[in-house]
DNA sequence: AAAAGGTGCAACCGCGGATTT
DNA sequence: CAAATCCGCGGTTGCACCTTT
């Protein structure tokens, strides 16, 4: 013999609350605490399932919910944790203070996952979705400031060295167009010499091990489109997809060559991912740049010439 | 001004692990 | 140990409000 049946599911009401019904369930749970969602309703004198009690209390009357709009360190949290968790909504809201799982479900189902949809980035698996993306424009608002692309996590943007810029766009075009390699390596390689990407000096590490030395604007010849040929990429911003196009596009090319890449998640670096969500809007440039420079610390393999790299990516069809 | 379509969010539903009897 | 229920979670729905035509 199991427990008693949870409540009589005939005559109990369902729907939105009335204020009469909020009061009742705040006071008696104010008197009796919350907790015993089975005898509750009849205690407090509630036509309601003790499961919607819970819920009510839980998502809305709770004193302390923080109610109003996601802060940009809030979503900045919420989208590095969902990329660690996944739809784990309540363990994303235990990392969030006053936050319910439900708001932050239907915070990221109505709005970052749009938001991620529409910069090209797949919210389930937070890869770039580079069959989408039309990276002529990209680079095009990288080199126009006034086209430039709206701003990813509210319109903040993240100041990125040129050089992992020039990569991550180079990596992309490869993958995309399939350039041929030949030509690629008369136009690109030398000036893509692992050796001579400079990483930005304010930081205090290295963020990418091997990258050392200066590197200088390099022009891209793309030989599919007039449009966009001889490209000459400038000192520029760029938000948080540059991040994910640069990530995925470095995996993709090492394991392409049989490397591991190794990318450090936030999970096996908790502090550093508390110290980049935290500094990310609310610290000054240099703190902005650290966080920039935390993202892209991840090992590559020592010896490894990445226009080596480049020069052999395999033909892909779309 | 009104209708149609889109958006946001509170609440419900159903499932699975935990707990109790 | 098995049965029955509790509890919490993630997915989905329905409706009020907002925007567009």
């Amino acid at each position: 013999m199991g427990r008693a049946p949870c409540c009589d599911k005939d005559g109990l009401k369902k729907g939105p609350w009335t204020p009469e019904e909020d009061l009742k369930l705040i006071n008696y749970i104010q008197t009796h605490g919350p907790g015993n969602w089975r005898s509750l309703p009849k205690s407090a004198g509630l036509q309601r399932c003790g499961k919607s009690c819970r819920l009510r209390w839980t998502n809305y009357l709770r004193p302390d919910i923080k109610r109003g709009r996601f802060s940009l360190e809030e979503e900045d949290t919420i989208i590095q944790l969902h990329s660690i968790l996944g739809n784990k909504w309540s363990s994303i809201a235990a990392r969030l203070p006053g936050r319910t799982d439900n708001e932050i479900k239907n915070y990221w189902n109505t709005h970052i996952r749009k938001r991620l949809l529409r910069m090209g980035i797949d919210p389930v698996t937070h890869a770039p979705r580079l069959d989408l993306l039309d990276m002529s424009s990209i680079l095009r608002s990288v080199l126009n400031p006034s086209l430039n692309m709206q701003g990813f996590l509210g319109g903040a943007q993240v100041l990125m060295n040129q050089g992992l810029l020039n990569l991550a766009a180079t990596a992309s075009l490869l993958e995309n167009q399939n350039l041929a390699s030949n030509n690629y390596v008369n136009q690109v390689a030398q000036p893509l010499d692992i050796t001579q990407l400079q990483m930005p000096t304010h930081t205090n590490t290295t963020s990418v091990e091997g990258f050392s030395g200066t590197m200088e604007n390099f022009s891209c010849s793309n030989s599919s489109s007039a449009a966009d040929e001889n490209l000459v990429l400038q000192p520029n911003q760029v938000d948080l997809l540059g991040h994910h196009v640069l990530v995925h596009s470095l995996k993709n090319a090492y394991q392409n060559k049989g490397y591991d890449l190794v990318i450090p998640t936030p999970e096996s670096s908790p502090n550093q991912l508390n110290a980049s969500s935290n500094s990310l809007r609310s610290g000054n440039e240099e703190e902005k740049n650290s966080f920039c420079s935390d993202l892209f610390e991840f090992e590559i393999p020592e010896g490894l010439d990445i226009a080596d790299i480049f020069c052999n990516v395999p033909q892909t069809n779309y």
